[in-house]
Formats: C-alpha cells, structure tokens, sequence
DNA sequence: ATCATATGTACATTATATTGGACGTTGATG
DNA sequence: CATCAACGTCCAATATAATGTACATATGAT
C-alpha cells in the first residue's frame, strides 16, 4: 500500500515510510529474511536498508531471528497491537460470535477488515470439514478478490474507490481483468442489499457470504463471512444468510470499550 | 525508554524515534491524546509531532479516535502485532499455562517479559480473591521494582546491568533508593536459585514470586510470577514454588514454532 | 474589551538522513 | 586460478526532514 507514489523516479524516500514498508513486508512473507533480501524484493537501496534495519533493530520493533543476520518483526510490535486490540477491544466478542457461527453452519467462519487498501481475514474459524482455504488469516489481499471487498468499501463514492484501490488489484489471480465498473455495480448492489455472495474468484470450488459489521459512522468497519462448498452455499443460502446476519448485529451492539473492562 | 539519550541539547531527534515515542506514549497513556498533548507531555517539538502525527495516520499506524482530533495506535499496529504473536506462538501455551497455575494455587499469575528496557505484564490470570494488582497488563515498570526483573537481566555482566537499566530506575516508587550493587547482588542471588521471592516493593501487602522461562539461549526470556497475600505466600512458599517450576518447565518445552501449525 | 491558553497551520532554515557507489569479504562455479 | 554473486560496511554528497517561529482561530477568564 506504500508503494502507490513510485511514479516520481528520483525522490528520496522518508525514512518512516520505508521502514514500515519494511515491516509489511516482513508481515507478508511471514518469515525472517536478510536486509540485503529486503532491500533487493522490496527496490530499496541496500545502504538503506540496514540503516533503518539496524535502527529498528535497536528500538525492538525487529529482532535477530531464525540465524545467518535474518529479521523479524520485533516484540515492541506485539506489545503496540496488544494495547490496540485492549482499547478496541473487539476481539473477544468477535471470538465468540465466529465460534457460534461455526457451530451453527458448520462451515468456515472469518471475521475480515481493510488493511490499508487491500483486505485481510482478521480471524477464521475453521468448519467442521476444513479444507484449503485460499487465503491465510494476516494476508492482505487485493479487495476486488472477495466478497467483503464490496462491502468494505461500500461507503466511498466511485470516484474514491477508484483512487483507493490501486488499478492492478483489479487483475484477478486467474490473469483476467476485472472491470472497476463492473466492480463498482457490484458494490452498490451490495450496499443496497446489505450483503455480497459469489463463487470465489480465488479458487473454484467455494462459495462465499458476506455481511457488514456497520462501525460508529454506520459504514461496513468489517465483514462477516462464510467459506463453504458450492453445492453447500447454495443449498443453504438463506440459512446461511440467516445466520450471518445474526451474528453481525451482535457484534455492533458489542461496540468499543472506553477503557478497561 | 527512548529518552535516554537527552544528553546533547541542541541535538535533532530522528524521525523514527520520535514516531515510536510517540506510539510508546500513547501506549503507556492507553487512551487517545490530541497531537498537540502528545507534543507537550513527551517534550517534542509540536511542529514535529503534527507532521509524524499525520503520517502515521496516512500509513494506518494511527487513527483518530475519541473525537476532536485526538489519535490512538491503529489498526496497521494490530496486524503487525499478530504476525509476531503468529510468528513466536507463545501465547496459546501461555494462556493455558496460566489458568492451570491459577486454578492449583488460587493466586493471581503472570507472564512477564521486557519490554526494552523496562518490564511488563504480558499476560495475566487472575487469582480465586482478586484484590488490587499494582500492575497492569502492558503497562511498563522500573525492572528493579519487580521480582522478575532480577531474573530477566541476569544473562548480563553486572556493568551491562548498570548500562541497561536507565539510573532513574533505581528510585522505588515510594522515593527510597535502590542501591544498584544491591539489585545486582539479587540478580545473582536469583540466578544461582533460578527463582526469586520477595514482598513487593510497589506496595505493602502483597507476596511475588518469581521463576524464569528460558528461551534457547539458555537465559531468561521470560518469568512466571504468582501473585499473592503476604501470609499466604509466605505459609505456601514451597508448594508456590513448585507449581510455577513446573509450569515453567512445561513452556519452555513447547518453543516457537517454525511456521504455520 | 482584554488577556491568556489551547489548538492547528504554514513556511524558511539548516542539520542531517537517505542514497549511490566504492570496498572487502566469503563461497560457489567454471 | 579467475570470475561471479551474495553479503555487509563505510563514506561523501545533497535532497530534505526536523525544527523554530509566526500566524490564525477558538474559548474562557478577568
């Protein structure tokens, strides 16, 4: 998501941005890797690199891990999230409410939010035949790959969807183009609707559900979502729905904490 | 912590550190904070502060929150933060271990780590009669105000002791002066019994106890601490003992996993 | 009305952070 | 042995980021 102003050649980076580059990076390899690794994957200069690297390194934010000089993202950062999942502190609720949906459907439950501009599933429960699911829980992903997607942005005006999403998310993996404006309908008619439901563009053989959680500004802050079968969805479309619906209006009368519980 | 280096007056503070003082401040404060507070109470410039403010808001490190322009750690911090728990999978283990030593002795258990320089709560398990703990989770502490302390730095040269932890530190909070040859006479104390008990110095009713949970440099990368009534602690000192031994024993035994499970 | 405080914005200055490139390893390969 | 690639360090040059200062606005007290 840092990458979007690549198009001016000869600017300096600011060091913050690239630092936290580095650090989704880390964040999508879900690996240690060397700064000279870094450096070469991410077009960084190697120079600056292990500057910031070792800056990073002395704050705690990235740790030695895993030998041979290799970096991982630091327990300075678990420390932050923590304090950030403690004031919004939607996890419990969340939980719970995926463990219910589960049990109910006994299908795939995933709780999902934007990361930046791209879509991450925040939590999963898996179903009671788990199979492989596409996407991994901490994965960004392109929004126009999901169901959610159309949800989660549902409260942007065309023109903002366009800007906010980068034009090369509208490739499917498959190698097709995904027109924004069809795209675009599609969101609309999620919000009217107050749902999304498709066969995954990801893969061939699911179906998936989404519903909003609405957030204080009454905009989609998340997404519930069910992973099934084909034959399954669609069978159970209603049901599933149902269900679906259910759980997101539980989580929003759960809303935020002040403070400690 | 970041602070130390105050030294040189008319110094520049580099960017990066002043972004995670200033995600470190917001941290300790736990609650949202206008820019210009943050500039006032960590003592920054408030030009500087408004433009890394804004920043971070761009990146998703902070949000606005709680209105009237104050910001608080965001979502970005949170994601970032899972990665690390995924990545070190200490918690699923902690979190059992943690009730198991609550249930058997009735007393309130911790699992604590630096943080830096300084030493935290990570997780907490409540005790049967929970009364007023002197620390919170997440909330940063003096290393030698703690019974863990003395095992978390004990891996160090007694002059790598005196370097780390910052001078100030040595003042207990009720404004007595630790004598640092003292402290570091305990550290090796604890460190030749791996364990350290002692009645808290934060305040005046209540027992620690402390043993470490070594990581696979063979040093303490963590401790176990129960929590509990002067009396008591004193009257169940070696059954006390003995449970958190064990627990410790048992974590240490499932270390970080490599990848997924 | 006057003053004081809290808050956010705008901009020029200059200390310095980012960068490219040189240099020195090491290890693998032909 | 010669060559190449991967890796880390060092350093000078300059683009720019951090800062001090001034400005604008709102609020509340006197």
């Amino acid at each position: 998501m840092d990458a979007v102003q690549d198009e001016a050649a000869g600017k300096r980076a600011r060091g913050l941005d690239r630092a936290f580059e580095i650090l989704d990076f880390l964040r999508q390899k879900r690996q240690a890797l060397k700064p000279n690794e870094i450096a070469a994957q991410i077009g960084a200069p190697r120079s600056s690199v292990y500057e910031l690297v070792n800056l990073l390194l002395s704050n705690g934010i990235l740790e030695f891990t895993g030998g041979e000089g290799r970096v991982y993202l630091g327990r300075k950062l678990y420390f932050l999230g923590a304090a950030y999942e403690n004031h919004f502190d939607f996890t419990r609720e969340c939980e719970t409410t995926l463990e219910h949906l589960a049990d109910e459907t006994r299908e795939t439950a995933q709780f999902c939010m934007l990361d930046g501009n791209r879509y991450t599933v925040v939590r999963m429960r898996e179903g009671a035949r788990p199979f492989r699911i596409s996407t991994d829980v901490g994965q960004s992903v392109p929004i126009p790959w999901t169901a959610s997607g159309r949800l989660l942005v549902a409260h942007l005006s065309d023109q903002e969807i366009l800007n906010f999403i980068p034009p090369q998310d509208f490739r499917l993996p498959g190698g097709e183009w995904l027109e924004p404006q069809t795209f675009i309908a599609e969101v609309r008619q999620a919000e009217r609707e107050g749902l999304f439901t498709f066969n995954s563009i990801v893969d061939s053989f699911t179906h998936c559900f989404a519903v909003p959680v609405r957030g204080e500004e009454g905009h989609a802050a998340a997404t519930l979502c069910l992973v099934t079968p084909r034959d399954d969805g669609i069978a159970n479309r209603d049901r599933y729905l149902g269900c679906l619906k259910k759980a997101a209006a539980r989580l929003e009368h759960a809303p935020a904490r002040p403070k400690r519980s």
